[in-house]
DNA sequence: CGGTCTTTTGAAGTGCTTCAAAATACGTGG
DNA sequence: CCACGTATTTTGAAGCACTTCAAAAGACCG
């Protein structure tokens, strides 16, 4: 697999893909400290944009910062001893990754697309939640919901390939901001690795799915034409 | 699958297997709240004891307080709509579980012993979280310890069935006060239904490690003969 | 000791993988 | 903008790991 140069510091490069404006994004004051905290990210963090395939960082580096995707997409993985990929998480905009609480990163994080990046550092947000218990509250809320998603991929995981495309194509529209139309940010690679199947049988499960006028499927676009379906298709 | 009467209230009723006496517990006092959470949950808290398949709670239902395991096993487990389930994880004595931050439950609890359950309600942590912000730390690390557990899960998961049983093994150890010997709380069943397999799988597999002498097994005992053979296996 | 629950074992079936190759999409230089 | 080379996806055929179904053996409890 290719690694593509990665682009440092503050750079505002334009990406390949725009899923969410950014404003989008819950920006709010609320009890939870989600406005102490989203402001301090923009504040002090640094927009860093990367190219597809680029690595944000790897296995056992030091695990200093939080990061949120402003634009594109990426993904969390790690290598098995027998060369197989498992991703944990695709992160569309507006999601922030790295929330782990021990000193080295357990997995490695690379951009799926060309993407930019909101970094900051921990030792910011740490300062700010000595001073501000919402911030605290934020980041454990923040992590519960992390949490509960890798939860219901346990759940996926323990299904058929065709139920774990279906929830993977449902999971996926409900992230998007369009209802019912997908454009998928990453191959269908990542997708298998994802999904714990194979390429070959992620292929042949879209088209099942397509000749059962469940979706309507090419290359990088899917569209959810039956959701009732696909709904009784998911286990 | 029965459901054995549940014995409610603060009786101190002796249960199957004690796996880590209660002194062993972290209960320090540290920057990361762990002291302050802790004195709160035993001086607040009820024990509850429950017969073995004793519902603790179910999915849906409101989520109101916190759990930790005094003695006995308890499981967090989820229905699919075939009828197979999905166990999400054991807890062992010392073992907290119920780290939901939504309203209700997003899957059902059951113990898989006779066991002993510390009850806290949600509302006393929260009131004392306030008043101290170590406590929303406390529960900050537990939750992204949990967060690592579940993600470590979904490796297993996308593992080969040996594999699986030999992660489970290992990880099962790593767990237990004793170091080579497990003393396994739960059945065949419950093993299978954690690592996605069949019961014969799970036995089947078994069997074969035995074969290559890399660990002892009887129906609740399995003593790790060879964890260089093991970690081999590990994937 | 008898009945029930649990685990093991055997044999056949199947869903996903593996291997191989064709078809299609994509990016780039001419 | 087209043509070419590369990357990605699709399709086919065979193999295999795990499941399913069935039944025997063993463990547990009153």
């Amino acid at each position: 697999m290719l690694t593509y140069p990665t682009a440092l510091g503050n750079s505002v490069r334009p990406s390949e893909r725009h899923y969410r404006p950014l404003d989008a994004v819950h920006t709010t004051d609320s009890e939870d400290g989600a406005g102490s905290l989203d402001r301090l990210m923009h504040f002090s963090g640094i927009v860093v944009s990367y190219a597809r395939n680029a690595e944000i960082f790897g296995e056992d580096e030091a695990a200093e910062s939080l990061y949120k995707v402003i634009s594109g997409t990426a993904c969390t993985y790690k290598i098995l001893s027998d060369g197989r990929r498992q991703i944990g998480e695709f992160y569309l905009p507006g999601e922030c990754f790295g929330l782990e609480y021990t000193s080295k990163h357990s997995y490695s994080a690379e951009a799926i697309t060309d993407a930019e990046i909101l970094v900051v550092k921990k030792s910011a947000v740490m300062a700010l939640a000595g001073r501000d218990p919402a911030v605290t509250r934020r980041l454990l809320t923040l992590t519960a919901i992390e949490l509960a998603r890798v939860q219901d991929r346990i759940l996926l995981l323990s299904k058929t390939a065709q139920e774990r495309v279906v929830g993977f194509l449902l999971e996926m529209a409900r992230r998007m901001p369009t209802d019912n139309a997908i454009d998928l940010p990453m191959l269908r690679q990542d997708i298998a690795d994802y999904l714990g199947l194979t390429i070959e049988t992620v292929s042949r499960t879209l088209k099942t799915l397509k000749n059962h006028a469940a979706i309507d499927v090419s290359t990088r676009h899917v569209v959810l034409r039956n959701r009732l379906t696909l709904s009784r298709m998911n286990g």
